[in-house]
RNA sequence: GCGCCCUUAGCUCAGACCGGUAGAGCAGCUGAUUCUUAAUCAGCGGGUCGAAGGUUCGAUUCCUUCAGGGCGCACCA
C-alpha cells in the first residue's frame, strides 16, 4: 500500500473530549473524527485497540479488519508514538470504555523514535529538561504543571485588564543595564557598532511611560541575569512589573494580594503545599517591619557598625567596606528570610538599599518598600517610586561610589525623563516563575520553565547525547 | 566557584561492598490471537556499563582526572 507517512491537513477533526461528549447511552450511530498520538497499542491479530491521546485527553480506538478492509494493513505497521486520524461511530466496550470503532484510519505522522517506558514514563531529570517534548508526551504531571503556568498568566492578564492596566512592551536590549543590581549579559549591535545589555529589569523604561502619561502599565516578559543557576534561579526568567500612577506601596500591596488570590484560584485554590509547607493564601497577609524582624531574629543593634561587622564575620560574610545598612541586609538575608514562611509582607526597608524607592515622609531613613516572602522565597518587590530627579541622581551617584554590580555610569536618559515630572506612583515586581512554582507545588524553577538553561552537549548522528559529550580534558 | 551524590540496552531499573568483559521488565522484531486496557502466549535481536588514564594476568566493579546531571553552599542589594 502506498501512503504518505507524514500526512497533511485533517479537516473537521474533533477534540477527544468533544467527541466523547456526543455519546448517548445505547447509541451506536454517532460518528466522530478524532486525531492524536497513539500511546498504547493492544493487538489481537485481526483486531486491535489503541489509546489515541490528544491535548484534551485519551479516547480508545478499536480497529477490526472486517471494518477496515485493506486499510487494516496500516494497523499492522502502527507504532506507539504515531499520530493518526480515526473516523467512526462511538460505542461502549463490554468493559464500559467509550471507544471509536474505526471505519477509517489516516496516518498523520510516523514516529521514528521509541517512546519511554509506558508505565514509569521519562524519569531521568536531565532528559526531561533536554527533551521536554518527550516529557510532555509521557508525563501527565508535567502537562499539569505547565497548564497551571498558562492558567496563572492568563488570570493575571485578565485581572490587570479589569483594573485598567495596559500591557506594554519595552526594550529587552538596553544601552545601560539598570533597574536592578545584577550582572548583565552583554551583546553587540553590528550596524550601530554598539554594546548592548540584555535587560536585568524593565523598571526604568516603564517609568518613562509614567512620565509620558500612561497611568497604569504593566509588562510580563523575560529578564536576564548573568548569575548562578539554582532551584530558584534561571538566567532568563519571567517577571511582571506594574506601575500605578497616583498610588503608592500600599496600593501595590493590595494589588499583590488580589492578584495572587486570582492566580491561585486559576490554579488549585488558596490552600497550597509548597516545599513541604502547607500554606493558606487567604488575605490579608501580615505586614512586618524590616527592622523589627531584624531585631527579633538577629538581635544586634542595626546602628552598631562594630557589632554588625563582628556578626557578619561570624556568619562568613566579609563586611569590608560595607555601610551598616548593607551589613544589616546581608544578615537579614541570611538569618531572617529563611524564617519567613508567610505569606508575609516585609515593609519599610532602609533607604540605603532602595535606590529607586521614595523615603517615608516622617522617617526619612526608611523607604516605602515591601517584599513579599513565602517559604523563605522572595515572591514580589514593590515600592513607592522615587520621582524626585535630584534625589534620584544622588542615589545613583551613591551607588556608583559603592561600585554596585554592573553599574558603571549614570543613566542620564532616565534622569532626563524624571526631570520632566513623573507622577507619584506605586510600582510592583512579581517573579512569575516562582509564583507558578508555589501554585503548582513544585520545588525547582526548572519544572515551570519549558526549556531551562543547561550546558551544551553535542548529539551524534544517532541523537544520543550521552554517547558524544565533549571529550574529557579537551580545552578549546 | 566549592562540597556531597548520580551516570549500566531506546526507556525504567538490578548487578559492584567481596575484580573473572552483564540481567529483568517495557519498547522493538517473528509467529498466534476479532471486546483489550500495564492485554496474553511462544520465540528472537539489542550494551565501547558517561569518557580517558592508572593498578591488575584480568576492570562495568578499585584509584585518578574529565564531562553531564541532581542537591546544598556561594553568587543573585
Amino acid at each position: 500500500m502506498n501512503l504518505d507517512p507524514f500526512g497533511g491537513r485533517f479537516p473537521n477533526r474533533q477534540r477527544n473530549v468533544d467527541a466523547a461528549a456526543l455519546f448517548k447511552e445505547g447509541d451506536q450511530e454517532t460518528k466522530v473524527r478524532i486525531a492524536g498520538r497513539i500511546l498504547a497499542f493492544r493487538g489481537h491479530g485481526k483486531a486491535a485497540f489503541a489509546d489515541v491521546v490528544d491535548e484534551s485527553g485519551k479516547l480508545q480506538a478499536y480497529f477490526r479488519s472486517d471494518r477496515l478492509g485493506e486499510k487494516y494493513e496500516i494497523v499492522r505497521c502502527l507504532d506507539i508514538g504515531d499520530i493518526v486520524g480515526v473516523d467512526g461511530p462511538l460505542f461502549k466496550t463490554k468493559t464500559g470504555e467509550l471507544t471509536v470503532l474505526a471505519e477509517n484510519l489516516t496516518m498523520l505522522s510516523k514516529s521514528l523514535r521509541p517512546l519511554p517506558e509506558k508505565w514509569h514514563g521519562l524519569r531521568d531529570t536531565e532528559l526531561r529538561y533536554r527533551r521536554r517534548y518527550v516529557d510532555l508526551i509521557t508525563n501527565p504531571e508535567t502537562r499539569e504543571t505547565f497548564k497551571v503556568r498558562c492558567n496563572v498568566i492568563r488570570a493575571i492578564r485578565r485581572f490587570m485588564e479589569e483594573r485598567s492596566f495596559v500591557e506594554v512592551e519595552t526594550p529587552m536590549m538596553h544601552p545601560i543595564a539598570g533597574g536592578a543590581n545584577a550582572r548583565p549579559f552583554v551583546t553587540h549591535h553590528n550596524t550601530l557598532d554598539m554594546q548592548l545589555f540584555l535587560r536585568i529589569a524593565p523598571e526604568l523604561y516603564l517609568k518613562r511611560l509614567l512620565v509620558g502619561g500612561l497611568e497604569r502599565v504593566y509588562e510580563i516578559n523575560r529578564n536576564f541575569r548573568n548569575e548562578g543557576i539554582s532551584t530558584r534561579h534561571n538566567p532568563e526568567f519571567t517577571m511582571l512589573e506594574a506601575y500605578e500612577a497616583y498610588g503608592d506601596y500600599n496600593t501595590a500591596m493590595e494589588l499583590t494580594e488580589s492578584m495572587f488570590v486570582r492566580a491561585a484560584e486559576a490554579a488549585r485554590g488558596l490552600k497550597v503545599t509548597w516545599q513541604g509547607v502547607q500554606l493558606d493564601l487567604t488575605p490579608p497577609w501580615p505586614r512586618e517591619p524590616y527592622l523589627e524582624l531584624f531585631k527579633k531574629h538577629v538581635a544586634v543593634d542595626p546602628a552598631d557598625a562594630g557589632k554588625l561587622a563582628a556578626r557578619c564575620r561570624e556568619a562568613g560574610i566579609d563586611p569590608a567596606g560595607m555601610p551598616t545598612e548593607y551589613m544589616v541586609n546581608e544578615l537579614f538575608e541570611k538569618f531572617v528570610e529563611p524564617k519567613l514562611t508567610g505569606p508575609v509582607f516585609v515593609v519599610d526597608y532602609p533607604v540605603a538599599i532602595c535606590p529607586l524607592a521614595k523615603q517615608k515622609r516622617d522617617v526619612p531613613s526608611v523607604a516605602e518598600r515591601f517584599e513579599l516572602f513565602v517559604v523563605g522565597t522572595e515572591m514580589a518587590n514593590a515600592f513607592t517610586e522615587l520621582n524626585d530627579p535630584i534625589e534620584q541622581r544622588k542615589r545613583f551617584a551613591r551607588q556608583l561610589e559603592l561600585k554596585a554590580e554592573g553599574m558603571d555610569q549614570l543613566d542620564e536618559d532616565f534622569l532626563l525623563a524624571l526631570e520632566h515630572g513623573m507622577p507619584p506612583a506605586g510600582g510592583l515586581g512579581v517573579g512569575i516563575d516562582r509564583l507558578v512554582m508555589m501554585l503548582a507545588g513544585v520545588d525547582s524553577i526548572r519544572e515551570v520553565i519549558f526549556f531551562p538553561l543547561l550546558r551544551k552537549v553535542s548529539l551524534d548522528e544517532d541523537g544520543d547525547g550521552k554517547e558524544c559529550r565533549p571529550e574529557a580534558g579537551k580545552t578549546i
